[in-house]
DNA sequence: GCACTTAGGTTTGCAGTGCAAACCAGTTTG
DNA sequence: CAAACTGGTTTGCACTGCAAACCTAAGTGC
């Protein structure tokens, strides 16, 4: 019976796999520093499908990491997409983690 | 027939997921950083179960980023790991995309 | 008024993946 | 000889990311 798994105290070991996401890691770090904004400018400046993005921040929703807030302009519906402050605490937190090891890895190859 | 998706020039848009994931991530880096160490040493470094590094290890040759080498140490069984060439490349190119990408990202919450 | 298109998304189907548990061949120990 | 350990590999499964299909409401041509 030996453990098999050791302690795991890596920068990297237990990182949240659903901010690690690449497509979910472009979108936060869009919210990060614009604050707010409406789906289809995420579509823009993200790339992704409609789809793929509904389903990315329904995620990020759920996780209470994005707020999405529906409001009508004029007669037609506008989503507007804001970071909560738990998911601004995820996102600066990961990226920390990216960075602490990053600086481990040297440049040259 | 509006075409939905965009460009996808991102930084992280096409992302190498074979090495983004975080377990393969911290192999990958170490590899880089010394060159060549069996099974066990690797299961250490990395804090990972023996079945889920060796599906990851297994991955990555596939893909030809490491070299897989099984040799006797005396009567016993060893594993050595090293990085190919093209494994160097792409562990290389992904760090200097999320670089690349972090450089965007303000440090201040 | 009525068909058609467009805007703005959501739901569905499915292939691919990461994980630990179960397993296995060979070796050492009691 | 049996039990336990080494050094891994294979299996089973729940989860996930993706695009296609779908949906509802507003505009447009006629």
């Amino acid at each position: 019976m030996t453990s098999d798994r050791e302690s795991g105290a890596h920068p990297l070991g237990d990182v949240d796999r659903l901010v690690h996401e690449p497509a979910r890691l472009l979108i936060l770090s869009q919210l990060y520093v614009i604050k707010a904004c409406d789906f289809l400018f995420m579509q823009k400046q993200t790339g992704l499908t409609k789809g793929n993005l509904s389903s990315h921040l329904t995620k990020l929703e759920d996780a209470g990491y994005v707020e999405i807030i529906k409001e009508f302009a004029g007669k037609r519906p506008r989503t507007l997409l804001r970071l909560t402050p738990s998911g601004r605490q995820a996102f600066s937190n990961h990226v920390a983690s990216l960075r602490e090891w990053m600086a481990n890895v040297p440049n040259q190859p």
